[in-house]
DNA sequence: TTGAAAGCGGTACCAA
DNA sequence: TTGGTACCGCTTTCAA
């Protein structure tokens, strides 16, 4: 924040009032053409830069949206999300702040605090709780839109998954390859993401004349432990399914490691699938059969969203819900007869 | 940017000037305390938020940094990096601007520009190119503070990595595990750190009267497919070595399945050792040996660069560089007699 | 103890 | 075609 060029730098001199100097940089019609020219050349070689803070105070807009994660990184997907809002907010002239909440609801707040005081004018948040009456109540009159798994539906402005969805698509595939002994897959804590997964899965099951099994074990904080412990879970109750369904591609993998270590082959013995689709990139070889979220999307509904709630826009959608799609690889294949 | 309440605000209903406000609610000496108890109350009651864009306005100061990263996840280790700065902004009060270039120069300087507009304090960049004079340009006086591996090491602010370190390290590990016939495997295109790789590995080869190998494949986009490439060149090549360095773990894995393929397990016929750490975290069955870089350490080092520069204490260190530390897992082994 | 005035860097409105 | 004045929300200085 040291000495940069202000309009009063360049008016001092051109000899002109800085209000001369701001309507010649923007072209206003009631400036002279040459005058526009020297203002113009002298604001090149200052290297001006309007101040935006000072202007956004007056024009009482902003150039800021907000985002809250949990964490980057860490087997989440908020990276490929942030990608595609950076880009969708640059492409408006947004700026973004990011935050990482570090899974803690107090630096959630402190968060939420800094980024109203320096004025974004919306917030895009991926709450570390179900609970977010204490990110309503950071945020004050600036609109939230969440995102993410623990978001409750009910919310003003979300851009969520359909879960149920989900588990029709798995079904439909593995029961297109001859499927019936199929096994969900979930863990705790129960929230709307394994809830909807579960619902999904039964009733697909169900709409076939098929019995659903679920298996919850672990915890999604170690989700590949998780798909292991399952797994074990299910060897030792009786007959093994032909095939399974994990709440995510980490827990597949759990899965995947397990069955192998008993000696089941994949997808001959036992088909597996997952969720989510994070795992291609970091590890091609994987050939996981999974359901692939659309989290650029997401991003990109969510900005527009953001901008048109800034600009006063009233007519975006303000809650919208995402389809996964079957992404097919090879961990799932045709049910043998028998096991 | 609604209809938020200000200063005036409260001092309408408080029966006060706006100026009295202010002091109150910073607790100003000279503001009696049953004013500042009546303010306070009124303040909370309408849920007031001090508006820091105003603040710093007047102040010339700035609550906020910028960070601009290639991109996001996509085996790039900035989501470590994001989280630690993002941590160490926050506990000094400082929000984060991030951006993301997508590898593209021409939004890499929309987004210098952007920020710059609104007034970031400092920038913390990890470049596309090497080539950053754009950068430079379009950030004026705001200081810029490099990281990541394109960075040339004369920049007035950069924290780097010390890749000649991790030569010596590798070599190191391997030769301590009776290995002699060592090969370095890098791609394209050449930067500091795959040269600063090079030269640190030949080094330490030279230093041990040992021959030093490198190979050269592919390209840094696809480091999977460089390792695959590189396996086969050296298959190829006559005489296998009996232990592989790669310039990152992505290539690592890639050299792993190749020589997998060919019947040459890891680490019983050849030792492969990596270079990040990025991967232990959503592949942790990998057991890649491979060199922990610090990128924590480098976030916090950079925003503490960057918030002295704001803050004008002088006395921060304006460039720092890391080493990588040596993390053993099970890719790595004692060489055998003979292969 | 309180408040009026000035200023941060911009823009809008109106008078010259 | 210009420039003066007022204002955005806040803080500091100084006078009442």
């Amino acid at each position: 924040m040291s000495n940069r060029p202000t309009l009063k730098t360049i008016a001092q001199i051109a000899g002109l009032s800085h209000v001369a100097v701001s309507k010649a940089l923007r072209d206003a019609p009631d400036i002279s053409a040459a005058t526009k020219e020297r203002v113009k050349k002298i604001a090149d070689e200052l290297g001006y830069t309007p101040n935006l803070a000072a202007r956004n105070l007056y024009l009482q807009r902003t150039g800021a949206i907000g985002m809250m994660v949990p964490a980057m990184g860490d087997n989440t997907a908020y990276d490929l999300i942030f990608n595609r809002v950076s880009m969708a907010a640059a492409e408006q002239g947004y700026c973004v702040m990011l935050g990482s909440s570090h899974r803690s609801v107090d630096l959630e707040v402190r968060h939420c605090r800094m980024m109203v005081g320096n004025q974004v004018g919306a917030l895009i948040i991926a709450p570390c709780t179900s609970d977010v009456s204490h990110i309503k109540a950071a945020c004050g009159p600036t609109p939230v839109i969440f995102i993410g798994g623990k978001v409750e539906p009910d919310e003003d402005y979300a851009m969520l998954c359909d879960y149920h969805h989900s588990g029709e698509l798995a079904v439909e595939h593995l029961t297109g390859l001859g499927h019936r002994d199929i096994a969900l897959l979930t863990y705790g804590p129960e929230n709307r993401t394994v809830t909807q997964k579960e619902e999904g899965f039964s009733l697909a099951m169900e709409r076939r004349g098929l019995a659903p099994r679920i298996v919850r074990a672990g915890h999604v904080g170690d989700a590949m432990r998780a798909g292991m412990d399952a797994v074990e879970l299910l060897l030792r109750g009786g007959e093994f399914p032909s095939a399974l369904w994990c709440a995510s591609d980490y827990m597949a993998i759990g899965a995947i490691k397990a069955l192998k270590a008993h000696g089941l082959s994949v997808p001959g013995c036992v088909s597996v699938m997952g969720h989510d689709d994070l795992y291609a990139d970091p590890w091609p070889d994987m050939g996981l059969t999974t359901l692939h979220t659309p989290m650029g999307e997401i991003g990109q509904a969510a900005v527009e969203l953001a901008i048109a709630l800034i600009e006063g826009r009233r007519q975006a959608r303000p809650r919208q819900v995402f389809q996964s799609t079957l992404v097919v690889r090879s961990s799932t294949g045709p049910a043998r007869r028998s096991l």
